[in-house]
RNA sequence: GUGUCCGUAGCUCAGCUGGAUAGAGCAACGGCCUUCUAAGCCGUGGGUCGGGGGUUCGAAUCCCUUCGGGCACACCA
């Protein structure tokens, strides 16, 4: 469907042609004072200059051959030289309609549809996900559902951790604590055990406890070096507990994600990618890209409108082992081969940006994605505590993804335990809401208030995240927009236990309230799209927030179930099933979900 | 040091392809529940858009400069 603005925009370029003025002055915008209009025009001021004319003459001419025209239920020039238009009230319903037929809303298809990959999620095995994979699953889910929504092909990848040096560490200090075990016994021939000498605890504790070690023990560190090397030689023995690690672990992640509403076409992980590690060297020695520097092999990647040094990006270190652009690298490889992808986008903080520059314009020279494909960065910033440093625990370590959300649900929790108890006392309702009612809502209500307000927020900037602020049912918050769902589904739920819908026509607007619903909604293509484009989930919560609180208003001086005018009641109805319509697709793209009943 | 991002109300954030009086939410204060969920609505107070300069009819927005902060700068990921 044609944008609104397009179509306003359409006439108004008329007009400027019509009167031999450039059509580039005909640019039209949604008004900053509502006040005034709905739909604002400034070229005349622009064109004033040019054309040595008033320019409130000018907006004058431009209006007077608009005057008439369908979409405009008010259109006039204002000094110095605004023009300025309000809609009809019929166009803007039979609008409204139209988009009501819509599968979609409104909204375009992608013309052609792209493959896309997306990076994002970036556990690590053996390594619980904490809050800094927060920011990546959340942004890169919404992202996906975006692309997904205007009919792209999306693949998610995980793209896990499996295959640094933290295996090689777990490795060595499974073998301090276990040296009976087979897989450290070089005689061995046999099958290896099909069950993994450790539980997904166990291993969370041998992580860190390893890397601890490594930092302090020189010598500890080099067997961790060498156990990497070895395993990424394919050493069976190796493979095996490896393999162990990544089951126990997978499984585990499994959970998590699901717990987030987040999951993955792929579980990929760096591992996958060893098998092209030698085709992408090839391809760099073929374009004569690659060299030895300091005993590591690498491609440099200066270019001269560099303003800063760009370090040469290492493919390999000098022991031979794989590293961070190495597994990068291969993965392009191996996307390129599986998806041809017209697009990869990665989702990781943005303090990662020197090394995806590196391996984009690698990628490029060596050719192992076509000129044309789209690598895209994108960056998100840190997510800080109350006092704008990084998130932690009150102990001062990192937190657990599991407890963040633990603390989250809990903070939903006592809220509605509470308001129930004002219900009670005030008389509102009787019912006392069960504990177990109450958690189930809160876990609902929980995920929209971590995803909200984490994805409200620009990606690329840090952000402070205040469990008590997000999971608050005032303002502009998760819960908040829940809330105008559920007060929708309400007055439905009531409507429809004694009508039978068969009309399903909206009506023109008759009060500002509900034009003003209507101009909300009515955009709705145009904010979607633009969200996808620019990558911009926040500009969706923006979005939804808006069309809350203009809901809220029309709620305030509407009243509906007792509207006596039946076919207005209808009309009613079906704008506010619109209204529902729009916020759970958007909330659908940002990834939670609304109750049936708060 | 070089580069890069950021600095908007007491707090948390929008707005940045230049337009009219810089917007929300929280917090504060005052109204509105016998009527669709008051988790709401209406109203009041609160700002040198870090400072300075420039471009422009017009700058929070573009350019320069300066101060303050974050981050990155080859064998971790």
């Amino acid at each position: 469907m044609k944008k609104l603005i397009e179509l306003i925009e359409d006439s108004v370029r008329q007009a400027f042609i019509a009167s031999e003025y450039d059509e580039k002055y005909a640019k039209v915008t949604i008004s900053n004072r509502p006040d005034l209009c709905e739909y604002q025009c400034n070229g005349a001021m622009a064109a004033a200059k040019v054309y040595h004319k008033a320019p409130i003459a000018i907006a004058g001419e431009i209006v007077e051959r608009l005057k008439g025209n369908k979409f405009f239920g008010e259109i006039e020039a204002v000094m110095p030289g605004f023009i300025n238009m309000k809609l009809s009230p019929d166009f803007l319903a039979d609008y409204v309609n139209q988009m009501k037929e819509d599968d979609k809303l409104g909204c375009n298809m992608a013309q052609p549809p792209k493959t896309i990959v997306l990076d994002y999620g970036g556990a690590n095995v053996a390594k619980p996900l904490h809050v800094g994979h927060l920011r990546s699953a959340i942004i890169g889910e919404s992202v996906k559902r975006m692309y997904r929504y205007l009919g792209n092909h999306v693949i998610s990848d995980v793209h896990l951790g499996d295959w640094g040096l933290q295996m090689g560490l777990i490795i060595t200090e499974l073998q301090v604590r276990q040296p009976e075990l087979v897989y450290f016994d070089e005689s061995y021939t046999g099958e290896y055990p099909k069950e993994a000498p450790f539980t997904i605890s166990e291993l969370e504790e041998i992580y860190p406890c390893a890397s601890a070690k490594s930092k302090e023990d020189s010598e500890f560190k080099e067997r961790a070096h060498e156990a990497t090397l070895r395993l990424q030689k394919g050493y069976p023995p190796y493979r095996a507990i490896w393999k162990h690690i990544l089951n126990v672990s997978i499984e585990d992640l499994k959970k998590n994600y699901d717990n987030l509403n987040v999951s993955f076409d792929l579980w990929k992980g760096e591992s996958d990618a060893e098998e092209y590690i030698p085709q992408m060297l090839y391809l760099m020695k073929e374009k004569g890209l690659l060299h030895e520097s300091q005993g590591a092999m690498v491609v440099d990647v200066k270019e001269d409108s560099d303003t800063k040094e760009i370090p040469p990006c290492i493919v390999q270190k000098s022991d031979g082992a794989a590293l961070y652009a190495t597994s990068d690298l291969a993965t392009l490889v191996q996307r390129q081969k599986d998806y041809q992808p017209d697009k990869v986008v990665y989702f990781t903080d943005k303090r990662q940006e020197m090394h995806f520059t590196q391996v984009f314009r690698v990628a490029k020279k060596a050719g192992i994605v076509g000129e044309q494909t789209e690598l895209i960065f994108n960056g998100f910033g840190t997510m800080n505590g109350k006092g704008g440093k990084p998130f932690k625990t009150r102990e001062g370590g990192v937190m657990r993804l599991e407890n963040l959300i633990a603390e989250v649900e809990n903070a939903v929790y006592e809220l509605i335990m509470k308001r129930n108890q004002e219900d009670i006392e005030k008389k509102k309702t009787m019912k006392p809401v069960s504990e177990e009612e109450a958690r189930k809502l809160a876990k609902v209500v929980g995920l929209a208030a971590i995803k909200y307000g984490d994805l409200s927020n620009q990606a690329s900037k840090d952000y402070i995240f205040d469990i008590d602020r997000f999971s608050s049912f005032d303002g502009n918050t998760g819960p908040y927009i829940l809330y105008n769902i559920v007060r929708i589904k309400s007055i439905l739920n009531r409507y429809q236990e004694n009508t039978v819908m068969e009309d399903t026509h909206i009506l023109p607007p008759v009060s500002d309230s509900e034009k003003a619903l209507m101009l909300v909604l009515a955009k709705y293509n145009d904010v979607l799209e633009s969200a996808v484009n620019e990558i911009a989930p926040h500009r969706i919560c923006a979005y939804i927030y808006e069309m809350s609180d203009t809901f809220n208003r029309f709620y305030q001086d509407t009243k509906i179930l007792s509207c006596e005018d039946g076919k207005r009641q209808l009309s009613y109805i079906n704008l506010i099933s619109l209204v529902k319509r729009a916020l759970e697709e958007c909330i659908e793209l940002l990834g939670f979900s609304a109750p049936d009943k708060m």
